[in-house]
DNA sequence: AAATGAGGCAACCGCCCCGTG
DNA sequence: GCACGGGGCGGTTGCCTCATT
């Protein structure tokens, strides 16, 4: 038998609360000694409105109490932290409304939702991306998506897989072209390769072909998949890493020369922090371990916005680096560029949004920097700008 | 100036989970 | 184990505002 609805109750108004109705709602609360009290003593929601001199239901209590007039609501725009922040949980999470707001202190759900359905699913579309799987819009990603969502990785099959994907855009841009499949006609081994068969005795051209013939061409997905679609989907060089205080924020777009030309691959976003965002089961190449910690930064360090990019030889590659400049969290200089795109051409635009003005330049990686298999790392204001080719480096903190 | 449409957002609805008797 | 009530949650609705025609 169901429950009848708390509203259907005769002489209960429902409808938008008057001035009078939230003052006699608040009155109460504090008297009660703000939220929870009430139900600390044992006094139920549906006894509220009977206690306050409300003729409305329990739940129309709560939800007015807790969306709009519990004291501690953060009123106003969302800032440029905040909505990265939505972003990323909602790729973690997906539509858990009240997980993300519990992590967004002052917003409540049902506007984190709102924001979401009326302006933050609109702005992904323009960049993209799928607003329900984060990854980008497009059939290659589609068909990776499925082949993602049935497989499993360990840690060291993720970094392979980027790899891999890097190797696939090949394959198909050849395909595309006609050129049949030769997975390593114009790849040569970099740096990355050089680690992975050094250090973990891994063939990777093997490995690729494999994988392509088994796991693309095949179809026989034989894993189950603890890693979300979208860190398969990014391509191989994709950024990884972001800045989640609103310092500085950085977007790898990587692009195959030709068949992904034009294609826009968003951001990619992995706060690698705060464990509190990590994806399970995965490991990346930058995991805040405090062997890693103290290695680069000493025992007081920071590397919250080290920005780690694998190059691979196949790709061509553009970073994003945005800078927060409103003022109020302009406490750092502007980023350091690399000097791996000292000779790289860049261009820069100025954006405001409704509470945050960032400045964007975006570097083109030298093809040839990428060819020769630089390992990337993009350091923020924040820190000294770090490259790192040595294979030790990357053993050590993958280890 | 009036009509219309779009977008934003507060509020509601219905389902689900969990605790309790 | 079952029924019930309370609270929480996500999806949806409908009102309000503002821009456009």
């Amino acid at each position: 038998m169901g429950r009848s609805a708390c509203c259907d109750e005769n002489g209960l108004k429902k409808g938008p609360w008057t001035a009078e109705e939230d003052e006699k709602l608040v009155e109460y609360m504090e008297r009660c000694g703000g939220d929870g009290n009430h139900q600390r003593r044992g006094i139920s929601w549906r006894q509220v409105p009977k206690l306050a001199g409300l003729k409305r239901c329990g739940k129309s209590c709560r939800l007015r109490w807790t969306n709009y007039l519990r004291p501690d609501i953060k009123r106003g725009n969302f800032s440029h932290q905040e909505e990265q922040t939505i972003i990323n949980l909602h790729k973690l999470l997906g539509n858990k409304w009240s997980e993300i707001a519990s992590n967004l202190p002052g917003r409540t759900d049902n506007e984190i939702k709102n924001f979401w359905n009326t302006q933050l699913k609109k702005k992904l579309l323009q960049m993209g991306i799928d607003p329900v799987t984060h990854t980008p819009i497009s059939a290659t990603h589609d068909h990776l998506s499925a082949i993602a969502a049935s497989t499993s990785f360990s840690p060291c099959d993720w970094a392979l897989l980027q790899y891999l994907n890097s190797k696939i855009q090949v394959l198909q841009n050849n395909i595309l072209q006609g050129q049949g499949l030769l997975i390593s006609n114009n790849a040569g081994p970099n740096a990355y390769d050089q680690y992975r068969s050094c250090v973990l005795g891994m063939d990777m051209e093997a490995a690729a072909v494999n994988y392509y013939n088994n796991y693309v061409l095949g179809s026989s997905p034989s894993r189950s998949c603890s890693v979300p679609d979208q860190q398969l989907l990014y391509h191989h060089g994709h950024g990884l890493g972001y800045d989640y205080d609103d310092l500085t924020s950085a977007t790898m777009m990587n692009r195959h020369s030709s068949c992904l030309q034009g294609t826009s691959f968003g951001t990619s976003e992995y706060d690698h922090h705060d464990s509190k965002f990590a994806i399970p089961n995965m490991k990346v190449p930058f995991s805040t371990d405090d062997h890693h910690h103290k290695l680069q930064y000493g025992e007081s360090g920071h590397q919250d916005h080290q920005l780690p990019v694998l190059v691979s030889a196949a790709t061509s590659a553009y970073v994003i680096i945005t800078h927060d400049t409103t003022a109020a969290n302009d406490q750092f200089a502007t980023p350091n560029i690399p000097h791996q795109f000292s000779n790289s051409t860049h261009s820069s635009t100025t954006t405001t949004t409704t509470s945050t003005t960032y400045s964007t330049a975006t570097f083109e990686i030298d093809h040839e920097v990428a060819c020769a298999g630089r390992d990337l790392i993009v350091m923020d204001d924040y820190h000294q700008e770090a490259t790192n080719n040595d294979q030790s480096y990357w053993k050590h903190i993958m280890e």
